[in-house]
DNA sequence: CGGGCACGGATTGTCAACAAAATTGGAGCC
DNA sequence: GGCTCCAATTTTGTTGACAATCCGTGCCCG
């Protein structure tokens, strides 16, 4: 093992978010897994001031849940957060795949569309995975593209929290996000129809929500060394 | 000068953090003024320590920019980002009075009337900084009735950057957020009519955003000592 | 046998000194 | 006079040690 001299600064404190973030989107941290300090510093190479900014960096996007004096654990969202984010997804892709009917361009659609196809291969091969991830990435693109900083901000935090409330929910297996849906709303982009785009998002916001049936207790947390370890 | 037993932990934090945020909600710290950790921390009794991460969260709500290794400064917002936030205040604020309108009870309703009561009473006796503070947390209390947590966080984030908004793109004169207009939102959910009430609320947004115009250059920044000192 | 209490280890929270970087001011030169 | 360069000062960034808090354990007493 490597000695990996200790980063410092914002590159190291980045480290550490990041290593958590992607350690969320990929569900291979669950609710309630305890992040201690040290052995996050120790595992990642970095300072305990790093692992403690990154940390409250984690706590103000909600991702962690921060108790004083008691440390750091994944946030385990409660139903009613999983209603009032599915909500919000709703209602700001709404708009943002509105406005996106009507300032798309080509090179845009093109773009969108090179992105699904991706995400199809990835599913068709049978590497959920990278479908997973490539999914999620999606809604993200559709928020950039529409070209409003403040509403792209809004959907990363949305996005980042919604892996938390799939596994707070519905145990381990993954929310299936499928190309299918992705492919129909870029076709009503395409036609340029507001309309028709809304209501497709919409209607597949809600499938996504309706696969999490509030009855499953969430799964055993994983070991902090296997979860941060990235693919 | 009292010496003022130096507060610790999140109260400290707390402390700056508030000291900061009212004072850009007042307009008593103008964008491009600069936040000297030293000169807040004996400010305001505080450790350097509790400065730093409360400067932390203020960067994330991007009420201040962080220029690494060049300190802190009061944003300056652009005017894509200024277009950004109010469109995003359009999307959001629309969506929250029109779930409000659907499910308001006499409660609420009473409570909504009682504040636009006290706004109107503030402006009617020219007392303009309450009238201010009260027009903003109209807006908060609307995201708060509503119920969705999530959109209520956002609803904070864009509101507590709003005037800053106003104090890079015209100069020290605030906007003004009509009460009138208010009432008229409240008639609409009084009504029961989402429709009715989305339309004025987007309405009352554009009136605010017409009266920016990008044509001053930011005031000239006030000295923190007396930015800070709380009315 | 059960409940409370004190103690020890582990973990988080805080601070002050130190190191690194940038800004300022001025001397020297063109 | 204006420009460049450099040193001194100011300001930010980091670290490591120390203090405070919490949790689990085992003991004592009812």
């Amino acid at each position: 093992m490597r000695p990996m001299k200790p980063r410092s600064g914002r590159a190291a404190e980045d480290r550490v978010f990041n290593a958590v973030l992607n350690a969320i989107l990929d569900h291979r941290l669950a609710p309630g897994t305890k992040l201690v300090e040290r052995d996050l510093s120790e595992l990642l190479g970095v300072s305990r001031g790093a692992v403690r900014t990154a940390l409250a960096r984690l706590g103000h996007s909600l991702l962690v849940e921060l108790r004083p004096n008691r440390g750091a654990v994944i946030a385990n969202p409660t139903p009613e957060e999983t209603r009032d984010v599915f909500e919000a997804r709703r209602v700001i892709e709404s708009a943002v795949v509105q406005g996106l009917a009507r300032s798309i361009g080509a090179k845009q659609l093109a773009e969108l569309r090179a992105f699904v196809a991706e995400e199809q291969k990835a599913y068709d091969r049978g590497d959920r995975r990278t479908g997973q991830r490539l999914s999620i990435r999606f809604h993200k693109l559709l928020a950039e593209l529409a070209g409003n900083a403040a509403l792209d901000r809004f959907m990363e935090h949305l996005i980042c929290r919604t892996p938390l409330l799939t596994l707070a929910h519905r145990g381990s297996r993954p929310a299936y996000c499928g190309a299918d849906e992705h492919r129909e709303i870029v076709d009503a982009l395409a036609k340029r129809d507001p309309v028709l785009a809304a209501r497709r998002i919409a209607s597949h916001l809600n499938t996504l929500e309706k696969q999490l049936h509030v009855d499953a207790e969430p799964g055993p947390a994983a070991s902090l060394s296997e979860a941060l370890v990235d693919a």
